[in-house]
DNA sequence: TTATTATACTTAACACTGTTAACTTATTTA
DNA sequence: TAAATAAGTTAACAGTGTTAAGTATAATAA
């Protein structure tokens, strides 16, 4: 039955292709400036064509996040595998999170940002690349905290300020552009280094 | 010439109307929800009078985040009258700054996760909100240094550094209301504090 | 007082939006 | 070969931000 895997295949091709020309749009004119139909004609299809995929436009702006996610995901998970000791994985993976942001300031945009106001974002269902990349924020700290590099603070509220001090230094250089922000990496690394430093166990 | 007067507190008084209804409409509705057509609806006047007082929608929102802007501002400056010393006064700081987005999520949404998007925002020019704003987090900091309270730290760097991360648990809060956080206070207060046991000076 | 000019506001229109229902065409199954 | 399914399109709806042109009213100048 190798006919209907290739109408399967037909399908999902489809459905790659409009996700990439809707990324392109989006990133390169902005979520609210491009149209059904501009990413219809990118795609030489009718724009009805893109509801047979996507339930409607926010829908469509869901998967392209669900799939940044997982790009960021990736990166992050690719770290821990280079070892080192629990404090220096720690701060890579919050260096990258923040670079990860700054290379692609649109994309963290419509994911992080800006999806939310769409689309009440961000499954954490089972397996899902939030999920995963809060139990990954979750391993570290308590690795900190085993390695008594950290005091014994709370797991679950420590990564949650984490995740909330990067993602501010994160969407602020993202969105205010033209502040006068002091050099970016001084900034990164400073925030960084501050909330290492008052979790540090007493020495 | 009380005509003139009375001219432009008619014209003044309009412009007042138009930012409430808009206000009002959006922050009920949201932005994106709201026409130009409904604010006009509201103050029952035709649509193109808006245009007669604002040059378009991004403009309109613009002048309302301003707004939200001052009004955090003096909640702000209200707090260093009450004195206590340096750290104490930035703790209570940055806890009516998340407060305030708390209390007011969609004005906080509008002014500082939304408008940036849409008008390259927050004005820096000499005696505008922002620029207090800053001058006033700036202040707080020094004084943390000079009463030996903080390390030497650098004062623009850190005070960004702080900025950030309160407005990263602030907008994290709004954005995600679905995600599992921890207690509220809890996660606020431990942002804080690691923040600032990160910037105290050795003991 | 009358004619002119400026102000405040409205009507009508343009080009475009997300989305749905109805239709056509091609392909697969019975 | 006929019926059913799928894939894709056309046409339309109700609404959008915004502009140009028009109208009425009030203020000024003659």
């Amino acid at each position: 039955m190798g006919i209907q895997e290739r109408k399967a295949r037909n399908k999902e091709d489809l459905r790659r292709q409009i996700l990439d020309a809707a990324r392109h749009l989006f990133v390169t004119e902005g979520y609210e400036n491009v149209s059904m139909r501009k990413v219809a004609d990118r795609i030489e299809y009718s724009p009805t064509t893109i509801y047979l995929h996507f339930r409607n436009k926010a829908e469509l702006l869901g998967a392209i996040s669900e799939e940044t996610l997982q790009r960021l995901l990736n990166t992050l998970e690719g770290l821990s595998k280079e070892g080192g000791d629990a404090i220096t994985i720690l701060r890579k993976s919050a260096q990258s999170y923040v670079a990860f942001g700054l290379e692609h300031p649109k994309d963290y945009d419509l994911t992080f940002i800006k999806r939310p106001l769409y689309q009440e974002g961000l499954r954490l269902t089972e397996g899902s690349a939030g999920e995963r990349a809060f139990r990954y924020l979750r391993a570290m700290v308590n690795e900190c905290i085993e390695q008594k590099q950290f005091r014994p603070v709370d797991v679950e509220t420590t990564g949650q300020a984490l995740w909330g001090a990067m993602h501010g230094v994160t969407s602020l250089l993202i969105s205010y552009p033209d502040f006068p922000w002091v050099d970016k990496n001084t900034l990164i690394n400073t925030a960084i280094d501050i909330m290492i430093d008052g979790l540090k166990a007493q020495t």
